[in-house]
DNA sequence: GGCTTACCTTTCGG
DNA sequence: ACCGAAAGGTAAG
């Protein structure tokens, strides 16, 4: 299906691709924290760069609609359809992996039932990395302002939309120059200026961007033993790009709100005072054992209920969460 | 092995 | 307004 100026604004031809929103929600995967650098160009269109290219996405009931700038590469087709449906992983019928999930856990039905639609992007590996080193001990917002400057820095400038320039995020040789960290460092990246160099300098000595992206294929154990001898990523990040880049489904990363949540609302019992290694695995091994072969998924369900929990207003905060008696714990307050 | 502490910088809540 | 604490952690002791 193509039409001329469609749904919206731009002009260009856009394409559709069938998809209800019990599979996607757009707005909610694209802010849900797993990617960060598509906003929200003019309300309910998203724009963004994928697959070296700069997109426009826009959500009907039934389809998802897109377009393209830039044409490099010529128009929209049967090609670019399936670089869609690659990232945002459509063969993967996420309605009834909701239902699995709520059939086995009552709390996931509760909270689910305010987040339709969140599926995990298939994302770029390269990409996936250096946005997830960035992400330790940091806010959201300052993630994604650091990843824009970034790819302003680094990467390849594409083209402009509404007198936005978007560039692409940086090849790995870009980051291995003698004075990345002294210029990621002049970017505002802290410590981690040290973190994606090196790890960047790593990879192009060791397996390189295609040996990466070849860890799709490898068993999660191995992904996460590679990716962990990268400076600056310990378990949280493997598992962030093992799930959101790596294929593997089974992956729980566990951040701080993961970890409160096993606690207070799952009731786990983590002697630890601190996230630990020991206390990760368990946490893993919890919710896959509830949540099966794609926990990963729920998880990423969990954290997008949990982060908008942050967004409403204070009156209304923790109901879904709330299991209606038993359980007193109160989040604290931020 | 688990627990502390330091680490850059920004944002947020008091 | 000003200040401390926390932020999708990691590495070193």
């Amino acid at each position: 299906m193509r039409l001329r100026a469609a749904p919206g604004s731009q002009p260009g031809l856009w394409r559709a691709l069938p998809c209800p929103q019990a599979e996607l929600r757009l707005e909610l995967v694209l802010r849900s924290g797993q990617a960060f650098r598509w906003r929200e160009s003019s309300p309910g269109a998203w724009s963004g760069v994928l697959a070296g290219r700069v997109w426009t996405l826009r959500q009907e009931r039934e389809r998802l609609w897109y377009t393209l700038y830039g044409d490099g590469d010529g128009a929209p087709g049967a090609d670019t359809d399936q670089i869609l449906r690659d990232y945002f992983q459509l063969d993967v019928g996420l309605r009834e992996l909701y239902r699995a999930w709520g059939d086995a856990d009552p709390l996931f039905r509760q909270v689910a039932r305010d987040c339709p639609g969140v599926r995990v992007l298939r994302q770029d590996p390269v990409e996936c990395l250096f946005s997830f080193i960035c992400t330790s001990n940091n806010h959201i917002s300052r993630i994604t302002a650091m990843i824009e400057r970034l790819c302003q820095a680094f990467g390849r400038r594409l083209c402009c939309l509404d007198a936005q320039p978007f560039h692409a995020f940086p090849s790995l040789s870009a980051l291995t120059g003698a004075d990345a960290e002294a210029r990621l460092r002049a970017l505002g990246f802290g410590y981690r200026a040290k973190f994606v160099s090196g790890s960047a300098r790593a990879l192009a000595e060791g397996i390189g961007a295609e040996g990466l992206c070849g860890l799709r294929a490898a068993p999660y154990a191995e992904a996460r033993r590679v990716l962990c001898a990268l400076p600056g990523v310990g378990t949280k990040v493997a598992d962030c790009v093992c799930l959101m880049a790596l294929d593997k489904a089974e992956a729980v990363p566990v951040d701080t709100h993961i970890w409160r949540i096993a606690r207070q609302r799952y009731g786990m019992a983590l002697g630890g005072k601190s996230l630990t290694p020991r206390a990760h695995q368990e946490i893993g091994d919890f919710f896959r054992g509830l949540w099966g072969p794609r926990a990963g998924w729920a998880q990423a369900v969990l954290f997008c209920a949990d982060l908008r929990k942050g967004q409403e207003p204070a009156g209304s905060r923790d109901q879904a969460w709330e299991s209606r008696g038993r359980d007193s714990c109160r989040d604290k307050p931020r």
